[in-house]
DNA sequence: CCCTAAAATGTAAGCGCTTACATTTTAGGC
DNA sequence: GCCTAAAATGTAAGCGCTTACATTTTAGGG
């Protein structure tokens, strides 16, 4: 593997093009002349099976097999345009909420015979530029980004390029972009409401870092409407913002025990930052929802079942994922589709969350 | 695709092939003219900038940036036989592990100015191979998989096309197959004789899934040589293999919970498994330490996090995956690499594991 | 100022497919 | 059996790049 490796083919004496590494592989040509057919006809074999007469297609796939013929994904592309290839701009995978999200956007993308790629920006709206044209370049059929912000001039290449999109998990009924996804500030709100039913007055928030970050602002955002609405304030000094992991969790539900007056309720960006809080509550002895109620958001598979079981706002990240499979796919082949709707969020009342404690 | 959508532009009369897609856009030889060069010279300011005049390159360059010149990524693999792609195959991308790894490989590849395709294949090996197929199919230009076993006809295919590839999240040194990795079995037999080493003597075991699953099953073969190290026995009704939920850690907990004798200490196949094992015991009010121990695999980020922090085995993902890049890119470019080196692990003990309660 | 080698650039032949259009074969209808 | 339309197949022209090789330009001697 280090070494030039022989030429192991016998093209020998004339050598034009030396190229001794990607060993000369079978070709559409060759398995043509393996089926005694025309390139013409292997290719509808390939793509249009239903073109080519019976006897024919069964002596193409016969000689498939036989050479072991692998496409050229490449010069597919060139010569047909499309790459089968669809690329998703996330911000991170190192979060289960998209990995599982991504997950199911795959599975069902192999379903229609198209790839993913997926690529991320560690929530840098510039980096995510630069992945959308290092997906152009690769020349995606269609491309999924999460949130409803991104650079203008990144909408105007899609449009440019005639590239379809979808934004997920998130919804702006005043954009004209094409979402697929839920309204995080209406689900926020949900959340916040419940609590605030429940007779919490006492409210702190540890948030997702907002800055590039829309989902994580929405959600403040709806908080923010469901105090107010009630004639309330959130104190600035009880809204945390901190980069979604159980460790910053942690510390922020510490920076919140060490103010006087123990809020009531805390409302966590994430079901991360949420098992950080309730964490910290536990190695300080607080007791889960007795003196203090923690509330998360997007329910993860274990927040259901740690214990004690978080409540939350459920995020349906598989159906989303599903959903925007299947609206690209038909973008791509211009077929109609529905207009895709609002996907409603559910709230999960679960154990962190109680009445406030009286006194 | 189905329908033939009707031409929306002006391109009337002269219709040869029409193409109402994708809007006609910049071209390499677009660029050429526009800069008053050939097209092999604005190929050169792409790919080999040392090789033009000053002059010529920033000619080149002004052009690319004024006509907003996005190459061609498929005709780039076509005339090059190199796709800049590489591709991962893991299990799931629903797993902090192997999001984890995968995450800091993509950053690194970046680096390189490789792009990254993640396939996944649940666990099935046939799956597995047909996930390199399309990998194939789509011109990468090497792979990275998980784990040392795969369908011999993978091998040779990759072996046949030439294709650099490595194995990671595992480590076996007597396979020819390159690995860059850990020893699943030695750190499973650390963890384990950590536990013995207490004075444990009833131990249980909740692992994953041993089916298609090397890792998961070298875990148990390491736990079983340290067991048996000193001379005991593990029950076989005290092994419950599970896949790796939450969920299904707290379904094999509470599994072991009914059966009469509780074991003193439970070894997990991940940290995931030790997550719900741990809060099932929490919902029983069985104390951690104090009745039983529980110990983990992986170490996720948010196993130091949680309350009580979870001892388990610390698995290097991120640094894999950066090794993995390393590596991949160094065979690609035929460049010596040092010969890959296997990766410790290490022991994290923490407040979930104690000395067995007395009596 | 001429000569030569090196540097820069240009020319054009593919890369392995798809597909419009041309040609051949097949299947009916009479 | 003959004629015609439909079905099947073949032919060959690209798709947008890279790159071997040819040609031109430049830079240094002498």
């Amino acid at each position: 593997m280090q070494k030039k490796s022989k030429a192991k083919h016998g093209n020998a004496g004339t050598t034009s093009r030396q190229r001794d590494f990607p060993a000369k592989s079978v070709s559409l040509g060759d398995v043509a002349q393996h089926a005694g057919v025309s390139t013409a006809t292997v290719s509808r074999v390939i793509n249009n099976p239903e073109k080519v007469a019976d006897k024919s297609r069964v002596a193409v796939n016969a000689s498939i097999d036989a050479l072991g013929y692998i496409p050229d994904g490449a010069a597919r592309a060139l010569a047909s345009r499309h790459s089968r290839i669809i690329g998703a701009v996330v911000p991170t995978l190192d979060n289960a909420l998209f990995a599982a999200g991504i997950q199911s956007l795959q599975r069902r993308l192999k379903q229609h015979d198209y790839t993913l790629i997926v690529a991320s920006h560690e929530y840098d709206l510039d980096e995510e530029f630069n992945e959308v044209k290092m997906l152009l370049r690769q020349g995606v059929d269609a491309l999924l980004m999460v949130g409803s912000r991104h650079d203008p001039a990144l909408l105007e290449l899609l449009a440019g390029k005639n590239v379809p999109y979808v934004n997920c998990w998130a919804w702006d009924s005043d954009s004209s972009q094409p979402f697929i996804g839920f309204d995080n500030r209406k689900a926020a709100r949900k959340i916040a409401d419940y609590l605030l039913d429940l007779g919490h007055v006492d409210l702190a928030v540890i948030a997702g870092r907002t800055e590039n970050n829309d989902r994580a602002r929405d959600r403040v955002l709806g908080i923010r409407d469901a105090i107010e609405a009630r004639g309330l304030k959130l104190a600035p000094e009880k809204t945390i913002e901190r980069s979604y992991s159980v460790r910053q969790g942690r510390e922020a539900m510490r920076q919140l025990l060490q103010m006087d007056g123990l809020p009531t309720a805390v409302l966590c960006g994430n079901d991360i930052l949420a098992i950080g809080a309730i964490a910290e509550c536990q190695s300080n002895g607080i007791r889960i929802p007795d003196e203090i109620s923690i509330a998360g958001f997007d329910d993860l598979d274990m927040s259901s079942q740690i214990s004690p079981a978080l409540t939350t706002i459920h995020v349906p990240s598989a159906e989303m994922g599903e959903n925007a499979a299947e609206y690209l796919v038909a973008q791509i082949r211009q077929d109609p589709f529905p207009q895709p709707a609002e996907i409603e969020t559910r709230l999960m009342v679960r154990e962190t969350t109680a009445k406030p404690p009286i006194g």
